[in-house]
RNA sequence: GCCCGGGUGGUGAAAUUGGUAGACACGCAGGACUUAAAAUCCUGUUCGCCGAAAAAGCGAGUGCGGGUUCAAGUCCCGCCCCGGGCACCA
């Protein structure tokens, strides 16, 4: 019988979808794991090859679970809500939930001959109704809470109402405005509106006013992580900051958290650091400086500065604020009003992106001074763009000596620079150590700096001039899209108040809509919709979530996907827990895991789940890349020249469809007819072949390098695609896509059928008890499968089943007993063709369910090795010798070795090392 | 500029704590079976030297240059290149 891969995955795909193979229970007595892929967005190209990478490790790895005794959560989703699909909407027509739908379909059906385990009943897509009706209800759950930074935690709205009444707000800073502070007889005096915008700033999502990235080409604003070098991450259009009404996420409470948390997870060490980074933690102090002038009206103003360096505050030249500063406007002098005037007129010309690109020194004197608080000198007061208005305060000290933008602007600007590190300052250029002892630095004298930081900030706070402060890059998350896509905000403004809907009107569902222009006053397009918008006396917010906002909790859904009453009952999430394994790519580094996080945060604080982080493992998967074909064709003609050929030539280099192309060499008629233009194509060849150029790049579209999973399945089996993934190389790694080295995966498979199927003589397998040495090589290679699996070393380990095969075929191993074995270890990598045959022979159930084989040590034993002998570290001959031989012994026969004799020309060696399971090595 | 990864045959890649570099495959070359092809099987395949060839042997070899060690792809120091992240964050 031939190996009819198409009809065996066939199948086995309908009949384990009929008995629901893989769907799993709540309740079992069995330990629980829970494996989880990152959800795709549906995009309309469907799926190439470098997307089910991720997707068949965890597949191997929940199987693998499986057949260990654990119930395994293993689903799949979508995070159907997102630009693309209106994007195609406003080009094609198509409704956004119609092309959605199209291509969730089609990624369904690509999915499906790939074999994977999912249980399908629990899946789960952000863009229905049933599902974002609990991502408004968590929307709402943070809308209702407000982080207290003494206990570190969210807490309801109603208790921050109850302590502002006893006793105002003095014990919790606000975190939105810190210079809002009021007693409680105070905030009882207010009106409800002042009430509810004192509220709104501390709100975990909040609708405010702030500095947005607008992308003007989107028509919507983007969170930080979706803006890279000032453009848009998707589509590359530029992005410019504009002050607008958004809602945000208070993400920023939880940096402390957020940090705390990644010594508790395990992730790549490269992972967690690009998260700290983008957290940005720095410890430092801020210190007030009288401002002084001869003009008399800012005598009692002060002006606030950042530093993580106060030990170098006797270097301090002069100081900056950042052109947004509200100070700017207050503290000018007359002379300098002029400049002052025209350089914020210059920056204000300036966009975020040459910002970026060029980074010139400017800056201009405002004509102002700060008093040194230590010494009797005055400061000047500059303006300059390289200081943001958004960090810290806004303004710094400026110390040339020890830091090089301050001292390349002392040298621009030919402001005279202090030296308070003795030696360790060249005048050449800054120098950031804080290992100098300081000099000219008063009370400090003499003290290292890293030990000067502490004295200096005490001494500060003593005087009550300064405060220990740590600051953070990260910013609030914007949370508002002006676009259509996405899940409304279950709000109604009422006279400038923003109130929340009840939970019983959830879910307020996403309306239909036609024409997807933007709304007026860059609205997005619901504010169209005036019957809707119109509500209860007041209006709807007419901006939708983010794409982040339903990917932020889905994996708590899949627990509980269909509960009505709840997001996820507290059963399902006590049962199922962390996902033990998440895989996925980095590209989400920042965006996607840090938001989850944080929102796990909150509703673990909030009671509604026992843990605080979702993600106990993380693995991110490699890219694979495209392996681009060119031809070239010589300038101003229809005449295409083989690869070899070319430098005779002046040519262009054009992209031509890898499908046609078979290794390097170009099927020609299929290229005449790909595109009218190519019909009347010539070519030049080498021995009557077009060989083409190759290129590794990104697999697209526009480099027509793409290659579809549903055709190698096609052509191999979706076993023989799922092995060859895992094949390519480890999956962390970027590695391009070659076709060509299937046959390799393929020969083993067929070559695995042999051992259960003769052509002609039909099945092979017997009840003879297996050899020694067939056992010998099945535990072997067991043990090699079995620890690679555990450490996701999936290549490795389809290299031991060819090894393990190979010696088996060679042993004519055809027994019963040990192949059923083997068959339950193949499955998680080929699972079709391993229940075929696990039916064949004739075993009872199905092998999904079967039990994983345990080594039998005894087997492995080995008495003798086959040890290398070095002579000075240089391996020259081998011995076959006992494993439990002595230093004596090995000497003895060492020397007897005629290749050792040789080399030691009738001299003694200096001495013989001998690593037991290892080497020896004999040194002469 | 700073912080992470990574550089091993023609190709994808292996290589516990330092211990036979190149497993396993692809490709290529030669051969067997076949009328032929497909499929399958066998042999060879890091480079160089020596040789008619084979065997054997010798030398070099894991980006480059040094070092530690009986022994270095692996550890240390200095550089080069590639990929990713961050980038006036005081």
């Amino acid at each position: 019988m031939e190996y009819a891969f198409g009809e065996i995955e066939k199948k086995w795909q309908i009949k384990w979808n009929a008995s629901n193979a893989y769907k799993v229970s709540n309740h079992s007595p069995k330990p629980k794991y829970y494996v989880l892929d990152m959800f795709p967005y549906p995009s309309g190209a469907g799926l190439h090859v470098g997307h089910p990478l991720g997707y068949i490790a965890s597949d191997i790895y929940s199987r693998y679970k499986r057949l260990k005794g654990f119930n395994v959560l293993h689903p799949m989703g979508y995070d159907s809500f997102g630009l693309p699909a209106e994007q195609y909407a406003i080009d094609h027509g198509i409704p956004p939930a119609v092309s959605t739908e199209q291509n969730i379909a089609t990624f369904r059906s690509q999915l499906d001959k790939i074999g994977f385990c999912y249980d399908w009943s629990r899946e789960v897509r952000t863009s229905d109704k049933q599902y974002y009706k609990w991502t408004q209800w968590i929307f709402l759950q943070l809308f209702d809470s407000w982080f207290d930074r003494k206990v570190q935690k969210a807490r309801r709205i109603a208790e921050l109402k109850d302590i502002f009444v006893k006793e105002g707000n003095h014990q919790f800073v606000c975190p939105g405005d810190r210079n809002i502070h009021f007693t409680a007889a105070e905030w009882s005096g207010f009106k409800p509106k002042q009430q509810s915008e004192i509220l709104m700033h501390y709100r975990l999502a909040y609708c405010g006013i702030g500095e947005v990235n607008w992308c003007e080409a989107l028509g919507t604003v983007l969170a930080n992580d979706e803006v890279i070098n000032g453009v848009s991450e998707r589509g590359g259009h530029p992005v410019v900051k504009k002050k607008l009404r958004q809602w945000y996420l208070r993400i920023t409470e939880y940096a402390e958290r957020l940090l705390a948390g990644l010594d508790t997870v395990e992730f790549s060490e490269s992972m967690k650091e690009m998260q700290s980074n983008w957290i940005g933690r720095s410890y430092g102090a801020e210190i007030d400086f009288n401002i002084v002038s001869d003009e008399a009206n800012f005598s009692s103003q002060r002006l606030k500065v950042y530093t993580t360096r106060p030990d170098t505050i006797f270097g301090i030249d002069f100081m900056v604020i950042a052109p947004e500063h509200e100070l700017v406007s207050q503290i000018v002098s007359v002379g300098q009003t002029k400049e002052v005037t025209a350089y914020i007129n210059y920056v204000n010309s300036r966009s975020e992106r040459e910002r970026m690109a060029e980074k010139k020194i400017t800056g201009v004197f405002t004509g102002a001074f700060c008093q040194h608080p230590f010494e009797n000198r005055k400061i000047p007061i500059w303006i300059s763009e390289y200081v943001l208005a958004g960090y810290g305060t806004g303004a710094i000290m400026a110390v040339p000596c020890g830091d090089e933008r301050d001292f390349k602007f002392a040298q621009h600007f030919k402001i005279p620079i202090t030296n308070i590190i003795g030696n360790f300052y060249t005048g050449e250029e800054a120098n950031p150590t804080k290992e100098a002892i300081l000099h000219n630095s008063g009370f400090m004298n003499g003290l290292k700096m890293a030990d000067a930081i502490n004295i200096a900030i005490e001494k500060l706070e003593s005087l009550g001039i300064g405060k220990r402060q740590t600051n953070y890059k990260m910013r609030d998350a914007a949370f508002s899209r002006q676009r259509y896509w996405g899940e409304p905000f279950p709000i109604v403004w009422k006279d400038d108040l923003a109130l929340p809907l009840s939970e019983a009107d959830l879910p307020l569902e996403l309306p239909a809509l036609n024409d997807l222009k933007p709304g007026p006053d860059a609205q997005g397009p619901l504010a169209n919709l005036r019957d809707w918008v119109s509500h209860d006396g007041g209006t709807r917010e007419v901006n939708t979530m983010p794409g982040y906002a339903g990917s932020s909790w889905y994996f708590l859904r899949y627990m509980d996907p269909q509960n009505d009453q709840e997001f996820c009952a507290k059963e399902a999430s006590k049962y199922w827990g962390q996902v033990d394994l998440y895989i996925g790519g980095t590209e989400h580094a920042v965006g996607h895991l840090l938001y989850s996080r944080m929102w796990t945060k909150a509703l673990f604080d909030l009671g509604y789940i026992h843990f605080e982080e979702p993600f106990k493992r993380l693995l991110n998967q490699g890219k694979i890349g495209g392996d681009s074909r060119i031809v070239y064709r010589i300038r101003g003609t229809k005449q295409f020249v083989s690869s070899g050929l070319k430098l005779q030539h002046e040519t262009d280099e054009l992209h031509v469809d890898v499908s046609m192309v078979d290794g390097l060499e170009l099927n020609m008629d299929a290229f005449r007819k790909w595109k009218p233009d190519f019909s009347d194509a010539s070519f030049i060849t080498e021995d009557g072949k077009y060989i083409c150029g190759s290129r590794q790049e990104k697999m697209s579209k526009r480099y027509f390098n793409v290659v579809n999973p549903d055709d190698i399945v096609q052509k191999y089996g979706a076993d023989t695609f799922r092995m060859y993934e895992m094949f390519l190389g480890p999956v962390e790694q970027d590695k391009p896509w070659d076709t060509k080295g299937i046959e390799g995966v393929h020969r083993f498979i067929k070559k695995f059928w042999r051992l259960f199927y003769d052509a002609e003589k039909g099945l092979l397998v017997t009840d003879d008890v297996p050899s020694n040495e067939a056992w010998k090589a099945f535990y072997k290679m067991l043990k090699k499968v079995e620890d690679d699996t555990e450490k996701f070393s999936f290549n490795t380990a389809v290299s031991s089943f060819m090894i393990g095969l190979n010696e088996l075929t060679d042993l004519h191993c055809h027994s019963k007993e040990l192949l059923q074995k083997f068959l339950v270890v193949l499955s998680p990598y080929a699972p079709h063709v391993s229940e075929e045959l696990w039916n064949a022979i004739g075993c009872s159930g199905s092998v999904l369910d079967a039990v994983y084989p345990e080594v039998e040590k005894e087997y492995l034993i080995e008495t003798s090795k086959e040890y290398p002998i070095a002579i000075n570290g240089k391996t020259r001959t081998t011995m076959m010798l006992a494993l439990d031989i002595t230093q004596d012994q090995i000497e003895q026969l060492v020397m007897q070795e005629p290749v050792v004799q040789k080399w030691l020309e009738g001299k003694q060696p200096k001495k013989i090392i001998y690593v037991k399971n290892k080497m020896i090595n004999v040194v002469i």
